[in-house]
DNA sequence: ATTTATAATTTGTCATACAACTTTTAATTG
DNA sequence: CAATTAAAAGTTGTATGACAAATTATAAAT
């Protein structure tokens, strides 16, 4: 029954975050203690604290080097990875940021997937299109939805970095989406998707390209306004 | 001497991902031997299958339910994460697709970093632009400054999103941008920097929005010309 | 037939030992 | 004294074994 299970290799690699990211205990290129140290420091074993590890290390957080130590990747602040977005501060600039880079590059996309998208896709996304007014209608939640809408136009797109890109960024700041979400503007949210999803649906469906780029162009720039 | 040392636990993910990604051994939602299987059929130690295991699991690729079993995501054509961009079979169309992307963004990040970016990141990207040039006229490769470029163009959009993305995306496809620069257009690709980036760099430092746009955008059409 | 209890399966965690590599230190040598 | 070489200390890599905890499958009881 219990979802709630985090093994502690997940516990230590988010404490070893928290101390990076947060704390700034480790800067960029310094040496974290060594394995055997930090497990007994931290109270687990060291088999639990090297998968921790390897966790932060497959998300280039941490570098680990045989025979002489495991150090905070040093191009973090630069930055090599998005997993750094969790931590960023300010959770209400995240997501503005987030809708302004969505501002450039989704309309565009809304764009190619009307050149490009073969009849099952379009039919898919019309599909969700109206699966959405159905929940909004009976007033159920359809954040899950709303996100495979813009999924399924990424993906008609068949630009593949476009397609890959998408929901891995989105994943990186879904933390300060949910945050800024509980504020409620979710009525603005319904008006939102009940105006515009229907629009970029059909102008995609018609192959009408810079009716959808327009048609999403609003539909972003609604949710930006929305943000304040 | 060696810096080419993998160890076991890096090997076995790759080994994992191949048998995903290429021989299509597991599919997305279909379950993997136990451990104790598994890391006998691959000849290691449970402990080092286990670190392979985090590894993949960290990037999307693999989901682990106690008691259960470890699953392969199911979400993974949709698809979670850019992991899996390594294994795409078109190494050339990807490319394309991430020129593709890059036109769409880099332009607008263009403009956003002649409108936001500060005194300090204009003299950075304007000594990169030089340093460049410097480089090209002594015959020595430019790959990583050229990275560099756009990355702090990136930076100087003062977007945490598009600052944070870039390198990451970036990554994700250099298996691929690496083997078609093999296939030698380097003349072309010393032209075209050597035109466009000392006018890139002029726009941003004049804080010309729209000319710093229309020069990234003629820079990137260039390379996708420049492909064929 | 349904519920309950038991067993089997599987991941989670810990402890220990040794191997392999890197860095530091000390010794040797010219 | 300086430079080279050898030893030692420090650190990550790997393997093995044992038990805990959760889930699933099986069997028993009602």
């Amino acid at each position: 029954m219990n979802g709630e299970f985090i093994p502690v290799s997940q516990t230590i690699a988010n404490r070893i975050s928290d101390m990076i990211f947060l704390d700034k205990k480790y800067m960029p290129g310094s040496k974290l203690p060594n394995e055997y140290d930090l497990s007994s420091e931290l109270g687990v074993s060291r088999a639990s604290l090297r998968e921790a590890i390897k966790i932060l290390a497959a998300k280039g957080v941490l570098v680990i080097k045989r025979g002489s130590g495991t150090f905070v990747c040093e191009s973090l602040d630069e930055n090599d990875d998005i997993y750094g977005m969790k931590y960023l501060e300010d959770k209400k600039k995240l997501v503005k940021h987030w809708f302004e880079f969505r501002l450039i590059l989704e309309p565009k996309s809304a764009r190619l997937a009307a050149e490009n998208a073969d009849e099952k896709q379009i039919e898919e996304i019309c599909f969700m299109s109206e699966r959405i007014i159905e929940l909004i209608k009976n007033g159920k939640p359809f954040t899950k939805e709303d996100q495979q809408f813009h999924a399924l136009i990424a993906k008609a797109t068949k630009n593949d970095v476009i397609k890959l890109t998408m929901p891995s960024i989105e994943s990186a700041v879904s933390d300060a989406i949910q945050t800024s979400s509980k504020t409620g503007h979710s009525e603005k949210s319904n008006e939102n998707a009940l105006l515009y999803h229907p629009s970029i649906a059909r102008f995609i469906k018609y192959r009408d390209g810079d009716g959808a780029e327009m048609a999403m162009r609003f539909h972003i720039l609604r949710g930006l306004k929305d943000l304040e």
